[in-house]
DNA sequence: AAATCCCGCCAGTTG
DNA sequence: CAACTGGCGGGATTT
């Protein structure tokens, strides 16, 4: 106890130090024998992490947590822990006091900052982060120290935020961090019991863990992708997807008939029914039951299956209580419904800091309801990265000629060394260096990630530069890392203004070489470098980015200017926000939701996008539930502009084959960077490099994740040229016509299609089994919801080192996965690849299982057994 | 009023 | 048996 009183003490007074920045104290010192630990840390990256979040902070409106909290796990680098031990020793404050302060303190600052925001400031907690934000206002805030801490600063998700910023969000596999409950409750200044809340869901996403009593072993995101897909697997095996379709359905039916009864909270047979049979797949947890049912780690783990087995990514909290009440029987009871309801609460709250979910609501014709919404990786099924991998492995994917694509040009990006800086530094979200997996001997990869962080840092580094302004910029005149952003949706004028007729022509020069710029086609010359005299070039900003490039064809023009109006309105006004304000809330973008038989692929056509946009506010009105499948409306939380949302526009609005199709590339990971891609003006080469995806017949342009994930890459392309070709290819199958952007961000284009990649890609040697072999998954029959289920032939699936329920898998596991398993392209951690070369086969995870149902056996002690086994396993 | 979710009691589990 | 875990739900805050 003493001792952890000792470090709480301490803690706070790094805290208070934080705070009141300009008093140089001991406590400094500590800080700054910390900094020196990690010097190399300290770049003008992590100058500008720190940076950017208070700006971030200080933006008032919508507010995207999932794009701010990214920095978050970056702050500090290091292993932390180490250094809250020490200060352990030397117990210089006599604290109690301050911690109160402190704790009354920082909350009020932070609240100064961001009013009514929330969350976001979580980032900036960080005591070692924070110093140069204090600055500002600490000094007169101090005075409102006193105040009571709000509710908010003391949430799970800030904590969490806090925990996690604590440790390298990929660790070298070398470099085992332990974590100390003790150590990390007390340096957070929180009881234990709130570590433990964390350290459960972080543990279900095997982030952490569990090494012993009260040691916990920090694994990072390095494996996240796999354990997400591990889950995904699963979670189809569980019929989630059936439960969430029958809940859904029964709310729907309970809405229209006002029949609730007692259904609301209660498991009718038929679902009972699916409950069993998902037990059924998962006998080894079946006995396991009850307490480890309850237990936060497994609610967790089905939660976020929930979020990977649906095709809208979307989940109702009401609906995720119900699915999660295992037991179908007591399900009724309200009392149990709410303490669901508080626990998915407190899961949601970490998933959301780790940014793999962010919070939504659902609009039904019942009323608005509390929904999550899944923002993290989407594509892991489908490996994206493996898939990269492999074709990063190949010189470089993009032919130059290609007008849509990254080019060679990347490479004369700076100095190695400013770049392996910035890189190293780069704040990397858990999420957005999900998906990536760059082959450290591609160099192709490689300059894509130097250049994804450059151009990242340029844009956001530079947020008060004027974002037209940096949007003028040509390849010419920025140099090696042109960069040009345009607010988003397309303003005519601001097109004008930016990128005036010599636009087009640096567009050209660099036509699909460089990430950028954007052209209207309102300003474009005709026949300019094999656009189309209409086709509109839009490059979305911030840090949440929507690309769309190319454009159709004539449908713009008959696109009425009415509808162009409307968006470039709305638009304008953002633009002009983000202009003055800095505004770095998500654009604002709508995209039409149209899910028919390929709610997975995003293939749509620019003038969908516009279009949509001009029916945004009229959706916004009248959010008629035209649908099939949603009825529901989903807005994001506290965001006036979310992302591609729910606006769903009216499916008659656009001709699918007529348009030119547009390859939507998830970026769930990838810190809301969105990108289109005009599936006929894709290269072969890539198309082809993406063996599965080109063996299905669809054309696209795959980028290495890794560039996609850094920073927001456009790519121009000769729109109609290619048109014929591939556009016929996807006519031959129908659910690629489909302009569908699932509602949110769900997108599981690629993914959809690509979930199957994991068995077509081998991903390592060893995989390379005959099933291995890409298999192209029949066509438009992948589509669909349930495309994604049976990715993974079993084959690949190893339970070996996995513990038996999978629950907490081995030190072993992990050490090895870290080794093997494909690293996040992330620029931070491209350089490590090296060392870590292979990769892990997916399939190594034994579906889990959780089982739903046995919720008797009620023995605490079988749950203890298993854990300790598990640990034991190690 | 509903949505959130902090707080910490308290009991099972562990070493 | 003390310490570790973590289920649970009252009730405070926010929305």
């Amino acid at each position: 106890m003493g001792t952890m009183k000792k470090e709480m003490e301490v803690m706070n007074c790094l805290t208070l130090n934080d705070l009141v920045s300009t008093k140089k104290t001991k406590v400094d010192d500590v800080i700054d024998d910390r900094s020196a630990q990690k010097s190399f840390l300290f770049t003008k990256e992590n100058v500008f992490d720190r940076y950017i979040s208070p700006r971030a902070l200080l933006k008032a409106e919508p507010i995207d947590l999932s794009k701010q909290k990214y920095f978050i796990p970056e702050r500090s680098p290091v292993t932390p822990v180490k250094i809250v031990d020490r200060p352990q020793a030397d117990p210089w404050t006599p604290t109690a006091n301050l911690k109160i302060l402190m704790s009354a303190a920082s909350p009020e600052i932070r609240d100064r900052e961001k009013k009514k925001e929330l969350f976001r400031p979580i980032e900036n907690n960080e005591p070692e982060d924070t110093a140069q934000d204090f600055q500002f206002e600490v000094a007169d805030d101090l005075d409102e120290l006193e105040k009571r801490p709000s509710r908010k600063q003391k949430s799970l998700g800030l904590l969490c935020q806090k925990f996690l910023s604590r440790y390298p969000s990929h660790p070298m596999a070398t470099e085992k961090t332990n974590i100390s409950l003790d150590e990390a409750a007390s340096s957070l200044g929180v009881e234990r019991r709130r570590i433990y809340d964390i350290v459960n869901v972080l543990e279900s996403l095997h982030l952490v863990s569990r090494v012993a009593k009260n040691q916990y072993c920090w694994n990072g995101q390095s494996n996240l992708n796999e354990t997400l897909k591990r889950l995904q697997i699963d979670g189809e095996k569980q019929k989630y997807g059936v439960l969430i379709n029958h809940f859904q359905h029964k709310d729907h039916a309970m809405a229209n008939k006002c029949e609730k009864q007692n259904k609301d909270l209660s498991v009718d047979s038929q679902t009972v029914g699916l409950l069993e049979l998902s037990e059924a797949d998962c006998p080894s947890e079946s006995s396991a039951s009850s307490r480890k049912d309850k237990s936060l780690r497994i609610m967790s783990k089905k939660f976020v299956m929930l979020f990977l087995v649906s095709t809208s990514k979307i989940i109702t909290l009401e609906m995720a209580a119900k699915i999660l009440i295992e037991e179908s029987q007591d399900s009724t009871d309200h009392s149990k419904f709410k303490t669901k309801v508080r626990r998915l609460y407190d899961i949601a709250n970490v998933l959301t800091s780790l940014r793999l979910i962010k919070k939504v609501h659902v609009t039904e014709e019942r009323g608005r309801k509390p929904a999550f919404k899944w923002i993290g990786p989407v594509d892991f099924g489908a490996d994206s990265d493996e898939t990269m991998e492999v074709t990063s492995t190949t010189p470089s994917p993009v032919s130059e000629r290609d007008s849509c694509s990254i080019h060679p040009s990347f490479s004369k990006v700076p100095s190695n060394n400013t770049v392996k800086r910035k890189i190293c530094s780069e704040p990397i979200s858990l999420l957005k260096t999900q998906n990536v997996c760059i082959q450290s001997t591609d160099t192709y990869s490689s300059k894509m990630a130097h250049l994804a962080a450059i151009c990242r840092q340029e844009i956001e580094d530079d947020t008060k530069t004027d974002l037209i302004t940096s949007a003028s910029l040509t390849m010419e005149n920025v140099g090696p890392l042109p960069f040009c952003v345009m607010p988003v949706p397309v303003d005519p004028d601001c097109f004008k203004s930016v990128a005036p007729q010599g636009s087009c022509a640096s567009l050209k020069g660099i036509n699909g070489h460089i990430p950028i710029v954007a052209t209207s086609q309102f300003n474009r010359e005709p026949g300019n470098q094999g656009f189309l005299q209409n086709q509109p070039y839009v490059y979305l900003p911030s840090n949440s980015v929507f690309m769309l490039c190319g454009n159709s064809r004539q449908e713009l023009n008959n696109k009425s200017p009415i509808s162009e109006q409307k968006y470039t309105n709305e638009n304008l006004h953002q633009s002009k926000k983000r202009r003055t304000d800095v505004d770095e809330s998500p654009l604002s973008l709508v995209l039409p939701k149209h899910r028919e038989k390929s709610p997975d692929n995003l293939v749509f056509d620019t003038s969908v996008l516009e279009k949509s946009q001009s029916l945004f506010e009229e959706n916004k009105k009248n959010r008629t539930a035209n649908t099939q499948n949603n009825v529901e409306h989903v807005t994001e939380a506290k965001e006036t502009n979310g992302l591609m949302d729910s606006n769903r526009v009216p499916q008659d609005t656009f001709r699918p084959s007529t348009l030119q199709q547009f390859l939507y590339i998830p970026s769930a990971g990838v810190n809301g960077l969105e990108f289109l891609f005009p599936a006929s003006g894709a290269p072969r080469d890539l198309v082809s490099s993406q063996g599965s995806l080109a063996s299905l017949g669809v054309p696209c342009v795959m980028v290495p994740s890794t560039a996609l994930q850094a920073y927001p890459f456009f790519c121009s392309q000769m729109a109609s040229n290619s048109l014929p070709s591939s556009s016929n290819g996807l006519s031959s199958s129908p659910g690629f016509m489909n302009y569908n952007i699932p509602h949110g961000t769900s997108p599981c284009p690629l993914i959809g299609n690509t979930t199957s990649l994991p068995a077509h890609k081998p991903e390592t040697p060893s995989d390379l089994s005959p099933n291995a072999s890409p298999v192209p998954v029949s066509g438009s029959s992948s589509v669909g919801s349930d495309c994604v289920q049976n990715a993974v032939p079993k084959s690949q699936k190893q339970k070996s080192s996995l513990h038996r329920d999978n629950e907490r898998p081995t030190e072993a596991f992990y050490q090895e996965n870290m080794l093997k398993s494909p690293t996040p392209l992330t620029p931070k951690s491209s350089h490590l690849i090296h060392t870590e070369t292979f990769f892990k086969t997916p399939g190594s995870l034994q579906p889990s299982s959780s089982t739903w149902k046995s919720k008797r056996t009620k023995t605490r002690s079988s749950f203890s057994a298993q854990r300790r086994l598990e640990i034991a396993s190690d």
